[in-house]
RNA sequence: GGCGCAUUGGUGUAGUUGGUUAACACGCUGCCCUCUCAAGGCAGAGAUCACGGGUUCGAGUCCCGUAUGCGCUGCCA
């Protein structure tokens, strides 16, 4: 039997990072075992599902590289079906028309409501089984209903007995009847609720194993009643533990903000391996030691049994810029963006300096050994794709920031630079060819003969070419920069240094 | 309130059928390297395995209880 699985977001906001790791998760078992990874935008709730919503979904995904087999289903194209099972099911006398009038709720109160009405119930000890039309002769069930009465349709559930499923993730689990009530299948206006579309969806689509988050984990009981009722084979079920926030709670848009959202890491420089990677570590674990996996490794490593059960925390620090994120995918990033084969990383930092206006393109044509080489000098101390336009940006363009405390450090404690610097530029104009050992020797010489220690002058400089106080070796630096480049960005230092003394600064 | 699930250093996780000093990664500290910062190398701090009982010669690993957290409990998904 081919395996199916499928990833089955509501289109209702951007991609949340706990649903991208659910589809992470269908998607490598699906790959692992040969099996099909399908599509399905669970888009019932008209009021709240947006096509905007759907294409942040299929871009999230896509940016990942979870790919999917067969044509994306929406189920609100199959709210027929629904329905008419719904009707077969009232049919068989296996669900009833519940009459009574719809209860009003208010969304924002649901919550209270449910625990204060659970509350009182379980002080009455209100029978599950007591609604009075659940044994609603059929004959008069069926009059009321031609004659135009409104009624939600639910699902009649035994009196006694026990639902039992075993869980792949979570082991052996059990609910006993009472513990459900008769759930409602169709609301009054026909509408198909979320358990029922679920279930028939799902055996409509041939799904062999349910991979999703924990929170679904005792909805499953009523959807396994609901299978049996429909006569149809069970799937297996694997839950997920939940991905939380740092204070153990509930990791949403409306409270963290964007750090929730799978596009945000897109757009604030993820490689998209080093996030998928950093995802899968989250609730999983391989069988051995090593962490950093690509992509054809995570497959082959993959297993529903490595999925743990208890709830991960996302460890990040609101309202620290360096800690945004969980520090082990920014770590996870830099790794990747350090020793992936340049091949690959080459046409994201295009991307990045393409968005940022750096991009010209010479560096694909007469320059591209240049960039070639310019991208691997410096891809080694970035963190994200970002800071190849940011702090990367002096290798691409003429205009770029000096960082303040690295003109302090390197520039300002010594007024001897402003002759210095330009000396320097006049020596290095004599080097031939300008290769970073060359310049190494002639700056080194430079500075016995100025008396001044190499030190003074290799930091200056890196803040003179690059804006930084750090970077990679300078001498490296230099040869990437070039002559002209160098010796030009040397001397600009001359009325800069004026500037200030004019300013009593120095 | 009821039911369910979970609980190993700050975070993510390993811990095989119970058996010597609880392992790995991130983060943190120090040292080396050095033109800076990373990377890398080395060293280190940090966990009485939520708590309390029990079973056992012996428990992170089994049993019971408690606490805490999370989830579900809706004519939302």
């Amino acid at each position: 039997m081919t395996i199916r699985v499928r990833f089955a977001p509501s289109p209702t906001g951007y991609l949340h990072i706990g649903a991208a790791r659910s589809a992470l998760f269908n998607w490598l078992f699906a790959r692992k075992m040969g099996g099909k990874f399908l599509l399905r935008i669970e888009d019932t709730d008209l009021q709240r599902s947006t096509e905007e919503s759907t294409r942040s979904i299929l871009e999230g995904l896509a940016w990942l590289g979870l790919d999917y087999d067969e044509e994306v289903v929406f189920q609100s194209a199959n709210a027929p079906k629904h329905k008419a099972a719904a009707q077969r099911l009232v049919q068989a006398g296996k669900a009833y028309r519940d009459f009574t009038p719809k209860e009003q709720r208010n969304d924002a109160t649901v919550k209270q409501g449910i625990a204060d009405r659970a509350r009182a119930q379980a002080a009455e000890g209100v029978d599950q089984r007591a609604n009075p039309y659940r044994d609603l002769p059929k004959e008069e069930s069926d009059r009321r209903a031609v004659a135009g009465e409104a009624y939600a349709v639910r699902l009649k559930i035994a009196r006694e007995g026990k639902t039992h499923f075993e869980d792949i993730a979570y082991g052996p689990q059990e609910r006993d009847y009472a513990e459900i009530e008769d759930l409602v299948l169709l609301r009054s206006d026909g509408h198909p609720l979320y358990n029922l579309s679920v279930v028939i969806d799902d055996i409509e689509m041939g799904i062999t194993h349910v991979i999703r988050g924990q929170d679904h984990l005792t909805n499953t009981h009523k959807q396994v009643l609901l299978y049996q009722a429909l006569g149809a084979k069970v799937p297996q079920f694997a839950h997920l533990p939940l991905i939380l926030a740092p204070n153990k709670g509930k990791l949403s848009k409306r409270k963290h903000g964007e750090v929730v959202s799978l596009t945000t890491y897109r757009d604030r420089g993820f490689v998209p391996a080093a996030f998928r990677n950093f995802l899968a570590l989250l609730g999983w674990s391989p069988p051995d030691e090593k962490e950093i996996m690509p992509l054809a490794e995570l497959v082959e490593k993959f297993s529903l049994e490595g999925i743990g059960r208890a709830n991960a925390i996302f460890n990040f620090q609101e309202n620290d810029p360096r800690h945004w994120t969980d520090d082990k995918a920014l770590w996870m990033n830099a790794e990747y963006i350090r020793t992936m084969p340049l091949v690959e990383l080459l046409p994201m930092v295009k991307a990045e300096l393409r968005a940022s206006k750096l991009w010209r393109e010479e560096y694909e044509d007469d320059e591209r050994e240049w960039f070639e080489k310019a991208v691997e000098l410096i891809r080694h101390r970035f963190f994200t794709l970002k800071d190849f336009s940011a702090q990367g940006r002096a290798y691409f363009s003429e205009d770029f920031d000096f960082d303040e405390a690295a003109v302090t450090k390197n520039l300002k404690k010594e007024p001897r630079l402003k002759e210095l610097l330009p000396a320097l530029a006049d020596r290095l104009e004599q080097v031939e060819p300008f290769t970073k050992d060359a310049v190494e020797a002639a700056l080194r010489q430079f500075a016995d003969e100025t008396g001044v220690k190499a030190g003074l002058l290799i930091n200056a400089s890196r803040t003179m070419l690059t804006g930084q106080a750090v970077g990679p070796s300078m001498f490296e630096v230099f040869e990437i920069m070039g002559q002209k480049r160098s010796t030009e960005r040397l001397r600009s230092g001359v009325p800069w240094f004026d500037a200030l003394e004019e300013l009593g600064d120095v």
